[in-house]
DNA sequence: GCGACAG
DNA sequence: ATCTTGTCGC
């Protein structure tokens, strides 16, 4: 039988990350006049309809212009702003379309949704997938002397700063320490959090390596396996630059909480991918999962050797305050 | 009315 | 995540 290694390394690299505001650009041209769409029906067309919730915020953020083709699901305009809202429904209303006595639109006969798009969001996701399946939730991996930690702060919307640190277990002492700032090409949305931020996590991560190995493993902020996708920022992280990580979540994206009170594990789908943890001083839990390369035990007793007190544990407080203090720099 | 989803 | 006044708790 022949070995076929031809696409190994390729195939891990970040796919092409689409300009999503060009993309509902494109979609908001191919409205036909006297028509209306729905937020959620642009959603479908990008390819998940979770992205409502952002083509709300994004045209909201818009004077009225070329969105004014798209109402609410329920007819009504979006938005609390009336003067604007006031002249979205001129504009509506000279294009032919008729307002009922409460003030909406009979999407009955003008919803137009036939669109013509690449469904980015669908080719992201279905990469998503296919990282999943190599991620490692399995291996007992002990303590390391080392745990990293990374986290991202924003500049701007578009600008952003990673930062990479090393703790020493037993000493909480930061060893080492990295930053890297550089554009955001992509928005947050729920479930895409990897197209966000991955980019600049693995800029960071080439940086520090042509100057040392990186720790034996690392804490991300963000989730793990514990994602719809079984693919969070942690598994990105782990399985395209190879290395162990741990997803630590301050909110639960998905999964139910099962067996064991103070601090349940986490399953989705029959699988358990996660635990809920409370530190000693704080009350609210944070949600572990493993990202690549070590089981949900391993990865709770890596994150519990970090966390003696405060709200989260050492390696991502120290990134956070990183990032955080180099973006505000940055800023002025 | 309910539910609400990383950063 | 970030934007921000007042407020609560150690």
């Amino acid at each position: 039988m022949g070995i076929r290694i031809v696409n190994r390394v390729e195939s891990l690299l970040c796919p092409r990350i689409p300009n999503l505001p060009w993309e509902l650009g494109e979609l908001l041209k191919q409205i036909p006049a006297g028509c209306v769409t729905t937020f959620g029906d642009l959603a479908e067309a990008l390819g998940d309809l979770t992205a409502a919730r952002w083509i709300a915020q994004e045209l909201g953020s818009h004077p009225i212009g070329p969105w004014y083709r798209v109402v609410k699901r329920t007819g009504e305009l979006a938005g609390t702003d009336s003067d604007r809202m006031a002249l979205q429904r001129d504009m509506l209303a000279a294009e032919g379309l008729n307002f009922n006595d409460d003030g909406r639109i009979d999407l009955a006969d003008c919803r137009w949704c036939d669109f013509t798009c690449p469904a980015p969001l669908r080719q992201l996701a279905a990469w998503q997938s296919e990282l999943a399946v190599r991620a490692d939730g399995t291996t007992e991996v002990a303590i390391p002397p080392l745990i990293g930690g990374l986290d991202v702060s924003y500049v701007s919307d578009n600008q952003a700063v990673a930062a990479y640190v090393e703790i020493d277990v037993a000493s909480g002492a930061t060893v080492f320490s990295a930053t890297h700032h550089a554009e955001i090409g992509f928005p947050y949305l729920t479930g895409y959090l990897t197209f966000r931020e991955l980019p600049i996590h693995l800029a960071l991560i080439e940086q520090v390596r042509q100057e040392k190995p990186l720790a034996k493993v690392i804490l991300v902020d963000g989730a793990g396996q514990l994602h719809p996708r079984r693919s969070g920022i942690a598994v990105g992280v782990g399985v395209v630059a190879d290395c162990v990580t741990i997803g630590v979540a301050k909110h639960r994206l998905c999964g139910r909480a099962v067996s064991g009170d103070p601090e349940p594990l986490l399953e989705l789908n029959g699988a358990v991918l996660g635990q809920s943890l409370i530190g000693t001083t704080s009350r609210k839990p944070l949600q572990i999962s493993p990202g690549h390369g070590l089981s949900v035990a391993s990865a709770v007793a890596c994150v519990r050797a970090v966390w003696k007190h405060g709200r989260t544990p050492i390696p991502i407080r120290e990134a956070d305050a990183l990032s955080r203090r180099v973006a505000k720099a940055a800023k002025a």
